[in-house]
DNA sequence: CCTGATTGGTTAACATGTTTACTATTTTAC
DNA sequence: GTAAAATAGTAAACATGTTAACCAATCAGG
């Protein structure tokens, strides 16, 4: 008998298998976010700023999985690049309101054609069934309590 | 008709879904791994050199995700506190040939345990034959041609 | 009310991520 | 054989990740 490991095979260890997948699928976003100055810190802002219109900060760092201390950095540069606004909510005073500007808007639909090219290519190679299957099972995975 | 997105929503974006499925599932193996004083990234070294033996850095790099400047800060501290050994590669002079230590080894069988219950309470959640399915589908994700 | 606990966010300090440049080897092409 | 290209790794600089400490505003219990 050889010296064995008593650990599972890392391709079968949850978090190592979603990251090693995530790199796969974030190669190509990756050089196409490079071409437009864009860190996936930002993107992921943006893509949630999109979908829920204007929100406080931590609900934007529980969507984009950031933590508020990296959120508050790098949502500064993103309002001094005109990408998004900031203001202080009324009734409560502790929290601060974000919002996607026309300009952040314009930054993603100005990259829908590669983002839809990128989708497409990891579809015809995994085929539209098992991608909504793992789309599903991602979503049923992210609900387990912990 | 209100403003509408353009772009998916978030949940189906497979970037997305496959980094909050992370987060979901890293959070109580972080809780873990905080009590024995070791990052996630020194714990998937750890993994994958108690999966390959002795491998160059830039094998550990590939298949724990990590860059190789990252590598050389995290193993070096990693030498120091006894984890791992590098050692020159005698047929080719640029290759630093890492392997893990006794030492090393002990961390991850400390943690055996915890690494189970955690394992069992999403295989609990979500079934053994949808876990074994998400991770086919992950294997399979990660083979794909970008 | 009013005090203590909680919440939302920022700051600071240090580790890691990321890019570029660099050194030292090895390989490839003539 | 030898010069150019490729490979393995390190160094430096700056952005982000992470933890702890902190402030201000709000909430909860008495």
């Amino acid at each position: 008998m050889t010296t064995q490991s008593h650990t599972k095979s890392t391709t079968r260890s949850l978090p190592i298998a979603l990251l090693r997948a995530r790199e796969t699928v974030m190669a190509p976003i990756r050089d196409m976010l490079h071409d437009i100055q864009l860190t996936e810190q930002k993107w992921r802002i943006l893509r949630v700023l999109d979908e829920l219109g204007e929100v406080e900060q931590s609900a934007i760092a529980h969507e984009a999985c950031l933590l508020l201390p990296s959120l508050t950095r790098i949502l500064r540069t993103m309002e001094a690049e005109g990408q998004i606004t900031r203001r202080q909510d009324k009734q409560d005073k502790r929290r601060t309101m974000v919002q996607i500007t026309k300009a952040g808007r314009a930054v993603l639909e100005d990259n829908l054609a590669t983002s839809l090219t990128i989708s497409s290519n990891i579809e015809a190679q995994m085929g539209r069934e098992k991608l909504d299957q793992l789309l599903d099972l991602l979503e049923e995975l992210q609900a387990v309590k912990v």
